[in-house]
DNA sequence: CTGAAAGCGCTTACAG
DNA sequence: CTGAAAGCGCTTACAG
C-alpha cells in the first residue's frame, strides 16, 4: 500500500507540453512567462498534486526557507515546566513564520548546549530566534560568537545598549515603574521583590529598577532586604516567598518578576495566613492567561505576545535577506486586578 | 562581514587526503572504513567545523530527518489559548526527536486547514504528529485521507476501535471512573460536568463515561441535566459552571473535563458565593504545573506526558522506516488536593 | 577498504 | 518568452 511516487517537475512539464525550465519559473513566481503557458503549468501542478522538492530548491539556492526557534531552559530539565508565556510567543511566532514563507524548526536547548552553528551550518536553518530566560552573562558570550561567525539570528529579551546582534524586547523598566506606582498609590511603601535583580537577569533587574524609581520619586525606594531571588516558576515563587516570610520583616505588597513566581508566592502566603489583598499585595508580570483566574485574580503587566512574535520573526527574515534590522523595545501597560486592591 | 563560505565534503577530502566518497561514508558511519582513515577525516571534518549539508544529503537519501508536528486548535485562533498541556508534550516530544536524530518541525494549524499532505509531499517532514483538541467526527475524515495517501502520521487523542492510523491516548475512561469513585467516596452524588460529553470529543466523552461508570456500580448514573459543554479553556470554563448554576439544580461536585475548564469553574463557583471544596468539590483532569498552584489546589488525573512524547516519536520514527506500530493507551492516575476534600 | 562516477530534483545564467 | 545545460553537495552501487 505504498504511495504513488512523488511527482517531479519533469512529470509536470511533461504533462503541460513544456521545458522542465518552465515550469520551475512558473512555480518560483517569475515574471518572464507568457499567461497561457502558466496557466497550462499550473493546471498540471493542481492534478498531480504536485509540491517542489524542499531539498532540491534549497541545495540549488543555498537557502533553507526555514528558521529555527531555540527555547532554552535555565536549570530544569522538567518538560512541563516552560513558562505559558513562551507558548503564547510560539504562537504568534509559528503564525508570523507561515505568513512570511517560512517553516519553523523548534529545539529545546539546555543553557549549556554548545547550540551555536550547527542550524546554519548545516543548512537546516536560514537564522536563529533564540528565547527563554536564563543568566544573560552566562550566554552573552555565546550571543558574541554567533555575531563573529556570521549566523543570523534575533533574540527575545532585555534590549541592552552593547548588545551583540538583534534583540526585541519589553520595556520591562517602564512596566515595573508601572507597578510601582501603582502599588505606592495604594499606600504600600515596603514592596518585597521576588524573582533575581542582578545584571545577570536583565529583565528581572529593569522591573526591579523601575519599580525601585517609582518609589524613589516618592522619597522611598525598595529595600534590597526584601528581595528574594527566584527563577520564573511557580515553585520557585512558593520557595522564595517563604524565603521572605522567614526574614520576619515587614512588608506590604509583594513584586513579583513573573506571574508563575507571583501565583506561588500567593499560594506560600494564603498558607500562612495572609490574605490577599488585604493583608499584602501581589502583583506579577507577563500578564499569562492563567493571571485572570487566578484567586485573586493577578494584577500584572501585560506584554503584547504577538507583537512580539511578528517583530523576532521580521527582523530575521530581514537578517536573513542581507538587510539591516534594529533592535526593538515594546510597550509594557498595567492590568490591575483584584490582588492588589478591592 | 561575512562568514567565510561553508565547508562541503569535498574540503574535508582534501584536508584528509581521501576521496570525497570516503568522507561520506565516515560520516554516515559505514563500517567499511578503515580505523585511521577514520580518524584522519574526522579530524578534518572537526578542524573545519564541518556539517553535512543537509538538503543535499536529504535529496539523495529521499529521507528528509524532520517530522513535523502539527498542533491544531479548534475554534480559537489567539495564540495565547494553547493548552499548556500541549506544552508538556511539545517538550517531551522535541527531546524525544532529538534523541532519535530527527528535527522537529511545529506548526499551528486550523482544524479547517488543508493540512494534510503539504509537509510530506514537499519532501519537508518523513511523517506527522497531530496534537489537539478538536471535533473528532469532523477531522476523521481526513485522517482516512491521510491513510490512503499513505501518509504516515501518529496523533494523540483517545484510541478508538475503527480509528484510521496509529493513536497514542491515555486511559481517558479509567481516569474518570477514578474521579467518580475519588467523589462518591466523599459522599458526592450529584456531579455535574463540565465539557463536551459525545462522540464529537471522544477524550472527554470518555472521562464522563468513566465518572458514569463509577457511579452507576453505586446504583446511580450522571444526570445529562448536569452536564455542560465546554472546549479546554480557562474561559470556556468559567462559562459552563455559569450556565449551571443558572439551571438551579442542586449538585454537590464538579468534574470538569480539563484542568483550565475546571480553574474557570472554581472562579465562577467562588464568585457565586461557593466555597469549594465545602459546598462543591471539583477535580479536574490533566494535571498541569499550574493545578497544584490552583486555589484551592486541585484534585487531578495525571497524564504521562514524558511518556506519550516518547511514544509518539518512537512510533512515528517506525512507521517512516516501514516498520509497524501500534495504537498504545497510557494509564492514567489520581491526583488528590486540596479542591476535593480537606 | 577505497575511488570514480552517476544521479537525487531543482534553479538560473546563457543563448536564442 | 522558452529551452538546453550546468551544478548545488551529497550517497551509494560498482569496480577494483
Amino acid at each position: 500500500m505504498r504511495k504513488k511516487s512523488k511527482a517531479t517537475s519533469i512529470d509536470i512539464a511533461h504533462l503541460a507540453g513544456v521545458s522542465q525550465a518552465t515550469v520551475s519559473r512558473v512555480l518560483r513566481g517569475s515574471p518572464l512567462v507568457n499567461a497561457q503557458t502558466r496557466e497550462r503549468v499550473e493546471a498540471a501542478v493542481r492534478e498531480l498534486n504536485y509540491k517542489v522538492d524542499r531539498h532540491a530548491s534549497s541545495l540549488r539556492t543555498q537557502r533553507a526557507g526555514t528558521l529555527a526557534l531555540l527555547l532554552f531552559e535555565d536549570p530544569t530539565p522538567d518538560d512541563s515546566h516552560i513558562n505559558p508565556f513562551f507558548l503564547s510567543m510560539l504562537g504568534s511566532i509559528t503564525r508570523a513564520c507561515a505568513r512570511h514563507g517560512h517553516d519553523l524548526l523548534v529545539s529545546f536547548q539546555q543553557l549549556s548546549d554548545d547550540w551555536h552553528a550547527d542550524y546554519e551550518d548545516s543548512m537546516k536553518a536560514d537564522g536563529l530566534i533564540l528565547l527563554g530566560y536564563g543568566d544573560y552573562l552566562a550566554y552573552r558570550g555565546k550571543l558574541e560568537t554567533l555575531v563573529e561567525q556570521g549566523t543570523r539570528f534575533v533574540r527575545w529579551g532585555a534590549v541592552l545598549d552593547d548588545q551583540p546582534g538583534v534583540s526585541i524586547g519589553c520595556d520591562n523598566l517602564h512596566g515595573g515603574r508601572l507597578v510601582g506606582e501603582h502599588l505606592a498609590t495604594l499606600g504600600h511603601r515596603r514592596i518585597a521583590f521576588l524573582g533575581d535583580a542582578s545584571s545577570h537577569y536583565p529583565e528581572f533587574y529593569d522591573r526591579y529598577r523601575g519599580c525601585d524609581a517609582a518609589l524613589q520619586a516618592l522619597g522611598g525606594g525598595m529595600d534590597p532586604a526584601l528581595q528574594v531571588d527566584a527563577e520564573s516558576s511557580e515553585e520557585a515563587g512558593f520557595a522564595a516567598a517563604r524565603t521572605l516570610l522567614a526574614r520576619k520583616l515587614p512588608f506590604d505588597a509583594v513584586f513579583a518578576a513573573s506571574d508563575l513566581i507571583a501565583i506561588g508566592a500567593m499560594r506560600a502566603l494564603t498558607d500562612h495566613g495572609l490574605r490577599v489583598p488585604e493583608d499584602v499585595a501581589v502583583a506579577g508580570f507577563d500578564d499569562i492567561p492563567m493571571a485572570r483566574f487566578a484567586q485573586p485574580a493577578l494584577t500584572t503587566v501585560y506584554q503584547d505576545t504577538t507583537r512580539a512574535g511578528e517583530l523576532l520573526v521580521e527582523s530575521l527574515v530581514r537578517l536573513v535577506r542581507g538587510e539591516p534590522a534594529e533592535s526593538t523595545t515594546l510597550p509594557a501597560s498595567l492590568v490591575v486586578r483584584r490582588s492588589t486592591g478591592t
